[in-house]
DNA sequence: GTGGTCTAGACCACC
DNA sequence: GTGGTCTAGACCACG
């Protein structure tokens, strides 16, 4: 697991952290049962204080998103999938929705959008491509 | 002038006000030249605390959106304009691209965003068609 | 509003705090809308690190107990009374039966329970009447 | 000897074993003199760390309720089951009592907690008629 | 003035 | 080794 955290994000670090931990959820690069890294590890890691790590994973045992084993440390919880799932579309949803209004508010119009939408997918589809391109001549 | 102040937003609320000002600037609504309302007005119109308003004005001087007019208020500075357009335009840009690589993080393919971004768009043409015939009833 | 803590209670000095808050507020001593000590206010009266009340302010947020109102404080939310009170009461209902349970599994019978029951409530009618005429006295 | 372990409950494991021995012992199911599973076997059963068990039977005989018999293990104290029985009884009337405070503080009335009582003692005595009916059965 | 965040370091309980 | 709690004190954003 690698997480990055920028400090000057406008994010709270810790925020930051839960994000990242839901995403991978999500996203299943963290799969139910298994162990997060422990307070120690990851605060040296990221070069953090154990304290605001501590927060980050307090606040996803509040959620539900992690659960302790004591002794052993934070899992994931077997709940959590579908939810951070869920929580993640629903959030990309918003914020697509979000930027189509503020735009249309500005007066461009449905042509312009889908223009300027198709631009930035192919740039990413580029970008991406790239990253891929440069990883496999590692 | 009417503003739209939600303190819940996440957003500061100077910053709410230094967004809506730049964006009836960009849009239009406010021409070069044209006053603002004073602090009084605008604190008492709001419900704010006249230090917030203070802020949001403050800071628009300092970007030069507001020019100060002694004995008369603050103005709209005649290079502002393009600046807010051009201001607006990256901002949605840049919030664009910022879905779409989250949604591609996501697993979120082209023909799924596709999809989401013509279902939101429909949706959104739907709605601005209901509050226009609300309108033209009134 | 005056809160005693115990610190060597067992239970940690910020869940204390919001036990106590959402306690005063299912029997009515704080009001919805109300504001609760600021967090420099409440550590300086109980001689705490304002850090550990924020913790339990925070976490009362979270809960939906607590609304912040910026730059004012933090006060009851108007939702949160009937929850404590429903929160409050099935606390005391799943103590009396795990009280009940126990003493049946000791062998207790129903007469001796009864016994037993109405001793402890005539001595803390008692000591009630006494506070209360200490009280009057004042 | 079968006891339950919530890993959680709120209280430490090895808190639980040692109650769930004193409990035996004041109701009878572990008599004067009797061994007491040895760490192996609990553990194993119980599938918990050695050193838990280890920890519960060392402070049980820093109590006094176990006595170490060389080449045999530990049994339980002569003396112990007079005091476990003592303490039993303390604790439910102890926890009889913090239960009614608490209730009087709620603005319960003597009413209420009188039909509360009643409601979870017939609840009790309910489900334990239908476990010994369940028992009968097999 | 309000709360929010982070750091640093201490002590504890549990496994 | 694990996380939990608390303290002390710093800096920041907001109103």
């Amino acid at each position: 697991m690698f997480f990055t955290i920028d400090p000057d994000n406008g994010l709270a670090i810790y925020d930051q952290i839960m994000r990242q931990v839901k995403f991978a959820v999500a996203s299943g690069a963290l799969q139910a049962g298994q162990r997060v890294p422990s307070l120690q590890e990851l605060s040296a890691q990221l070069a953090l204080n154990p304290n605001t790590v501590a927060r980050a994973y307090r606040e996803l045992q509040a959620e539900g998103v992690l659960e302790m084993v004591r002794g052993v440390g934070l899992e994931i919880s077997s709940k959590a999938v579908k939810r951070c799932q869920q929580e993640r579309d629903a959030l990309i949803r918003e914020r697509m929705r979000s930027v189509l209004t503020e735009a249309r508010q500005s007066q461009f119009d449905d042509a312009e959008l889908q223009r300027m939408f198709d631009e930035e997918l192919a740039l990413l589809s580029e970008s991406s491509r790239m990253a891929a391109s440069k990883t496999r001549k590692r």
